[in-house]
DNA sequence: TGGGCAGACCTGTCATGACAGGACGGCGAT
DNA sequence: ATCGCCGTCCTGTCATGACAGGTCTGCCCA
């Protein structure tokens, strides 16, 4: 066993469980790990990282929630053989604009990004006054050149003063919206359909408009409720399908 | 607070958190409480169930998890406003025979069950050999009277003896793979996309094959990691959205 | 009347300990 | 060589305790 970890930092505001979890995490996905091979036991990691059993099954347990590992009573924690479809839908981090890279060349495209007035369902989704002003983003996710996903997002600007003049080519809204608004996710409801493109949406995601697509409503909330983000999202499942892992 | 709920069973197998969740989520489901009521805190619920905390938070989490809660740091747990729409996509109980009832008539018919060999694509989901024995299902959802969603399931003969003739009709399959056969559900990989009938689904679900379905191919393991359950559904999303919880 | 502070209550994090039961390997007996 | 048993190791469950920090209410003072 000739892994090394970063020291976990006991000072920070950032909980032991989940610095661990980014450790094991970063570990995983560096290909360090087959599919299938053992991690190192409970008992092992909690010598290793100088932390208790309770951090260490906490962490664990997100990880097998994100699907990166499964566990077997008895026998131990493996790492879960490489999904090639993303999680885009059953996860937090999956969101639109934090899509993991699996080996794909990803690009996003910023179409449009203005401030404007929330209209009944954008008010509805994140519990605001209609008319209530609203940064509105429209992207355009690309995978290794290909269009992949429309996403017309709607975030209240009382919550992103500034977003609608921010560069965000190539950005991960999500890590923008925590560095710079301190914006924590805590919880996302979604909606998937099957759905026909119009014409320019079409145009956009190279399909014809008798092309059906998955559409994705969804609204994420921080801790305290507040909602901070709606999008609907279009996507074209014809290249790649959705995956969810159910743990 | 004038809540009643069962003792829970310290002497079966059944662990003590599962039926407190399980207890819990009758009561919510019963309608006692409404959208964003309290729960009863931590402590309470220690006290009332004469469980540790620990137990507790881990009914709780699971709730969480179902989406039938949320819980806000200092405050305490609340029960989540009612979803119409059925979490049929992002839970293990929302598999395709285990759909939750919310206030809709939920009938289920089966069209075909017989045994057959496994082919390519049922083995490798299945992780057995081409033509080892498989049950095989046909069965039709409707919500209301209306059909919702065509189901293709397989289940390798050697975990399930004798299915293809039992009797199914508005029957949790998970319920009797449970009963019957000692089956327990651990976790599921699911993948989903936009897709056209063919002329017999289409038929089925009462639909014209230019109408887009959502397509679920879905694969249920135990906890060993034996993989018990293999399909493709058909779901008519001009009905009713699939929602997805992400806790 | 309004604002601030303290206390009580809440969930979140973490540690420690114990026991149950599944998995696996080694050893001894047949 | 094979099978069964035992010991060790593993995760799962559960209890207990402590502390951090968020929330809310009531009280006191300006």
């Amino acid at each position: 066993m000739t892994m090394t970890y970063p020291r976990l930092d006991r000072d920070g505001t950032e909980p032991l469980w989940m610095q661990l979890m980014r450790a094991l995490r970063a570990t995983i996905e560096s290909g360090e790990f087959g599919a299938d091979r053992p991690l190192p036991s409970e008992a092992e990691l909690t010598d290793m990282f100088g932390v208790s059993r309770t951090v260490v099954r906490e962490a664990l347990r997100e990880l097998v929630q994100q699907g990166l590992i499964y566990k077997i009573k008895g026998r131990g924690a493996f790492v879960s053989p490489r999904k090639t479809e993303l999680n885009f839908i059953g996860s937090m981090s999956g969101s639109a604009d934090d899509l993991r890279e699996s080996g794909r060349r990803v690009t996003t495209q910023t179409i449009r990004q203005s401030l404007g007035e929330a209209d009944e369902r954008e008010a509805a989704l994140l519990r605001i006054p209609p008319g209530e002003q609203v940064v509105r983003l429209r992207r355009l996710r690309r995978v290794d050149g290909q269009p992949w996903l429309l996403v017309d997002t709607a975030l209240p600007a009382r919550l992103v003063p500034g977003l609608e003049r921010a560069v965000l080519e190539n950005q991960s809204l999500y890590d923008l919206l925590r560095r710079r608004y301190g914006i924590e996710p805590a919880a996302a409801d979604r909606w998937i359909e099957a759905a026909f493109p119009n014409r320019e949406d079409a145009a956009l995601l190279e399909v014809s408009t008798s092309t059906p697509l998955l559409g994705i409503e969804s609204v994420a909330w921080m801790p305290d409720d507040t909602r901070f983000e709606a999008y609907y999202a279009l996507h074209r499942s014809d290249q790649t399908r959705f995956y969810v892992g159910i743990r």
